[in-house]
Parts: structure tokens; sequence; C-alpha cells
DNA sequence: GTGGTCTAGACCACG
DNA sequence: GTGGTCTAGACCACG
């Protein structure tokens, strides 16, 4: 899997890193007990520090997407939760979304024809 | 219109006043042409500083969201534009909270009913 | 002359007026000698402070566009200084838009374009 | 690259940083990828506050000027938005000084010479 | 070390 | 009275 980073987005490295995976892990590029590129690895590949890329891993680690045993590194983890749930910051942020789109004149249909296209 | 800030929120507050008049006038809550709190009122309201009000204003002002004019305080814009795309940020960022919803077993007739419930 | 005033415009009122005076004489709108309306009547007319257009006629007077008799109000002045010189302000603000346009892509010839178009 | 104040300009200084730092880009003496001077660096030359320049930055980088990280702060664009437009704000100004100058007996060929003098 | 945010307080032009 | 600008100083996340 590519990562690809912008350097003009306001959003941190780490984050935009950690972004790709959860929609590589989503849209099924990356497979449950996929090996992931060691921190090292990735750090090279994309050319930034290493404590970078660590503080990615940490998080998605902290946040249940991935696992890390000593030998094989890290992994994307077989089961991830299942709230059904869909947190409220991102339930607030969709909100944030819906009414930009809203004022700029979207279609409610045209969002939803966005959802479908990214609800792989 | 009350504006509720979370001290605990990653969002910078201004950015969190912004979201909220943002989300107020795509709602109806604030008309067009509505006159906004002064930057006084609205600072000692919230207990913040005014420049961070400021702040607020100035980008709100800056996106087109409202005017100032020094007679009147900050007023809605009766026209907003109206530029019928949502923008590149926010469609990665509809991208993502999709991709994480679905990892947490979010049906996507959940997510089209969240939208129903904010595209008021 | 019909004066109209942008609400949105970062540019105060009191200039927004004297700019739109000043178009109007080089433009031959308003002739050598023309009577402006009163303070009060253009106040009432554009719907604002007579303060606010009484500093338009001063700041008009001290820079030699008009002059203003007791019996007769203001006038458009028949000998509009001719210094032959661009003011250094404009000169600066010149080379500003030149630049901004320059990075925008446009060519030099539609600036010229412009130029010949106001140059009236 | 030196920034010059003018403390008696009606311009504020954070714009009229701005406004140099847009002639430079444009004039080539600042190169697209170049470093600027850090916000307390360029503080401290100018003996500002770095609030004052942090404004400047954020003002290019909603412009699409420049851009920053906090590794590196700010770099020049490479790829600056080219509309091929001039802003309807900077066509009024255009507007307004052609006048100016032809009221002063300035010449067409006086303002194109200047034009073409700008457009490097 | 870098930019980003925020405070407390001040002065200013506009209207 | 209004927003706009600026200072001096502080703390923070990112890398």
């Amino acid at each position: 899997m590519v990562i690809k980073i912008d350097e003009y987005s306001d959003i941190p490295i780490y984050m935009q890193i950690r972004n790709q995976i959860v929609m590589g892990i989503s849209s099924g590029e990356l497979k449950p007990g996929e090996q992931l590129p060691t921190v090292r690895a990735l750090a090279l590949e994309i050319g930034i520090n290493t404590m970078t890329v660590s503080k990615t891993y940490q998080l998605l680690k902290s946040e249940g997407y991935i696992f890390t045993d000593r030998k094989n590194g890290a992994r994307v983890r077989t089961e991830i939760d299942k709230s059904g749930q869909i947190t409220e910051a991102n339930k607030a942020e969709l909100r944030r979304i819906v009414s930009e789109a809203r004022l700029s004149g979207v279609s409610k249909q045209d969002i939803i024809r966005l959802i479908d296209e990214y609800y792989v």
C-alpha cells in the first residue's frame, strides 16, 4: 500500500498516515492479519522521521486497528471492535461538513452519492 | 444563539465558535442579515479573550459567511456563495469518517440517516 | 450621479464615496464647476450619517478635487492640479496589483487592456 | 530578502509584510520552495511582535502563496494558483488609480510604462 | 526549533 | 460603541 503525504495539508503527518491506513483497512486493501511495513521501512519510504511513523503505529494500536508482536512487527487486527456506533467526534464533524455543504448549495442527494462512493 | 466551548477539545476555540456559527446559519437559527453578538459581548459570555472572538469573525468574514461594519458589528451575509461543491478537504474528511464508521460496523443506511438528520 | 455603497467592502464608506466622486470627475460624469449634492441630501440619498459625507467632502477638498463656498455648497474644481505624477502611494499599490496579477497568471497585455478601458 | 516597514503608513504592518513578500515572489527574489525567515527571526529583525508576523504567514498561507510545516517553517509554494484573473477588488483599485492619475495629467503611456516596469 | 493558539491589556479609525 | 491592530508574554503539538 502506498502512503502519500500532502505537505501542504494542515493535518499532521502522523495523522495523514493513520487516516490512510484506516481507509486502507476499510477498503480491504489492507487485509486482516496483514503485515505492515516496519517503522523504519515506512519512514524511509515516505522520507520522514521514524518518530512520526512510530507515533502513527502507537495511535493505530491504541485505537484497536493494529496490534504488534515482537516477532512480526505490526499487523492489522483480525477482529476490529464493531461498536456499530459513529464516534461523537465524527458525528460532530459530519454535522459540520453537511452544514457547510448545504450552505454551498450542495443537495442532500449529492452528499449521499458521496457516501455511496466512499462506503466500499 | 448559545455558543458552547469544549475546553478539552482538540479543536481550537476560535474554530469551535466558527463551526457553531456556520451550523447556526445552515440550520436557520441564525437568519441572513441577523446581527451576531459583538466581539466583546461574545468574549465576555464565553469567558474568553476578545482577540479569539475577533479571529473567529475574521475567519467567517474571509469565508464569506458574515460581514462586519464598524457601526453595526457583525451580521450574517444574505448572499452566501453557492459553489454547489463540497471542498476537497471536506470530501477527504467525509471519506475518513465513512471508512471509520464502516469499520465499526455502522451500516450505510445509518450514515445516510445521519445526513438526513443534519441536512436541515 | 449615483453613488453606490458596498456594505460588504472593507473600504470605509467615506472612502467609497470619495473614490466614486473622483472617478466621476475623471470620467467626465461630473463636470468642472458642477454642483455636488449637499451633505445632507447625499447622506439621505445613500442612507448614511451626514458626518460620513462631510468627511468625504473635507477629504476631496483637501485633495483639491472640489471646493466649497457658503452660497453654492460644494462644486467640482475647474482647475485640478496637474502634477503629471502618480503619487508614491498609488505607485506602490499599482506595483502590488501587478505582482498579484502576474502571480495569478494574468498577462501584461491583459493588464494594459484594463488600463485602456479605465483611462477614459 | 529585506522587509521594510513604514510605521507612518495607513497599511497595517502585517499587510505591509504580506505585500512585500508577494512582490518578492512575483519578482523572483523569493524562489518557489524557498525558505522564509521563521516567525521569530522576522519579528526580531523588524522589531515587531511574533503575533504580527504569524498573522502575515497565516494570511499568505490562506491565499496560497506559502505553506508552513512545523519542521521547516514557512516556504514559498511551488505551485501557486493561476486563476488567470485579476480579483474584483484589484480591478476596482486599478480603476481608482487610473482615474486619479488621469486627473493629475498622467498620460496613458506613462501608466503603461509603469506596468512594464513592475511586470517582471 | 517550528508555527499555532491564547491571554490581558491597549490604542485606533469609523461612524 | 464597533471591529481592527498590536504588544508582551506564555504554553502547546509536531517533528
